[in-house]
DNA sequence: TTATGATCTGAACCATGGTTCAAGTTCTGG
DNA sequence: CCAGAACTTGAACCATGGTTCAGATCATAA
């Protein structure tokens, strides 16, 4: 029972410093933002965060590695929420933008791999590709279904998650829009588009 | 005479400086790109970098100046090439994707602004800001005459701005489609979207 | 050829900031 | 209440890498 209330209080101090550590590098960026500031952000010396964690890279990846994980989870619910692509697409580009823009994780983190240990990067890699593919899956299932159409569903995927990750640089909570208006703006654009039909052509 | 040689001479100089600077910085990111590698690459000292830039940021706002300089151009030759906006749009996207990803300039400088002095990013926000306004200007003409539609012309701008900057991250000149075709793709997916009616529906 | 200024060099300097670790403090089981 | 493990501290250590600068080299004009 130690051992299991042991680990338990481990994580739970890996989440405080990963929260921490996310709000830091999400505000100044991996490479300014700095050990000491995060420790000072939780209150407590450098050592702790060493305690923890092998050093900052690890801070980093776990960031990634768990941001990947609810992006992950949000294909799973979307593609239990329903069954039509189309409203799955608006479900995970809500998902994915709230991930990046709110909440604990690691916003830039999922942007910045290069600064990334070799194993760690290929571990992370790994994931990003698997969501990726998962995203992309769900475009051709709705090409093949019918109810999407889509020259080139790899760089469609790719329009749309440089659009939402995008949304970091310029995305702030006191502006105008919440970060559901902003997710259904997006997904509103990347279905629709910008012309008014669909071969070329006026009104 | 001997003035405005030199002058050029020194002009000169800088401009090969900056294509090294940002073929590294490109490669490498702002961060991670070392002076001494910078130099290394144009096979000269470290000290001739002091010589013709302040330092290491002053290079990458220079850098930044030069590839937003070419992006506002774009947006001017745009419109002189065409009228029609939806013209004007695949215009520019091939313009950005094109000095984001090739030729000498700064790829990663436009998207990496943190790291600039406060007196530096004041100025190239305001170019970026004047960019990013023009571009919007294009959407919103297109709308006002009737080509395009668009329910937030800021939303969909950013939008299309997140697809374009994105490429950077992804694209790779080895792989299959060249940058003109990346760039068409991505303006016919703005365009045109993923839906197959405009007003929800089915086939 | 020589003086002068522009250009270039690269070893040395130094601030930054990630990391370590010896010493405290807190917790747990007996 | 005590021993020992778990946890925390923060000053000191040290590598990295941007920056400096005294001197070498090159260009130009007289």
């Amino acid at each position: 029972m130690v051992q299991v209330l042991d680990k338990e209080r481990v994580q739970a101090r890996r989440m405080e410093i990963l929260a921490a550590a996310s709000a830091v590098f999400r505000e100044r960026g991996f490479h300014a933002a700095g050990m000491r500031e995060i420790a000072q952000r939780m209150g407590v010396a450098v050592g702790k965060l060493y305690y923890y964690f092998a050093g900052k890279e690890a801070l980093l990846a776990f960031c990634q590695e768990d941001c990947l994980g609810r992006l992950l989870q949000v294909v799973e619910e979307a593609e239990k929420a329903s069954d039509d692509p189309a409203r799955q697409l608006a479900y995970i580009v809500r998902g994915h933008v709230r991930c990046l823009n709110s909440e604990v994780p690691g916003s830039l983190a999922h942007l910045e791999v290069e600064s990334l240990a070799a194993a760690d990067r290929a571990r992370i890699l790994r994931l990003r590709r698997r969501y990726e593919r998962a995203l992309q899956k769900v475009i051709e299932r709705g090409v093949s279904t019918g109810c999407l159409r889509c020259g080139d569903p790899a760089l469609a995927t790719r329009s749309l998650l440089g659009a939402m990750n995008w949304t970091v640089k310029w995305w702030q909570p006191e502006g105008r829009m919440n970060l559901d208006d902003l997710a259904d703006g997006l997904c509103e654009h990347a279905l629709h588009g910008l012309a008014v039909s669909r071969r070329k052509g006026g009104t």
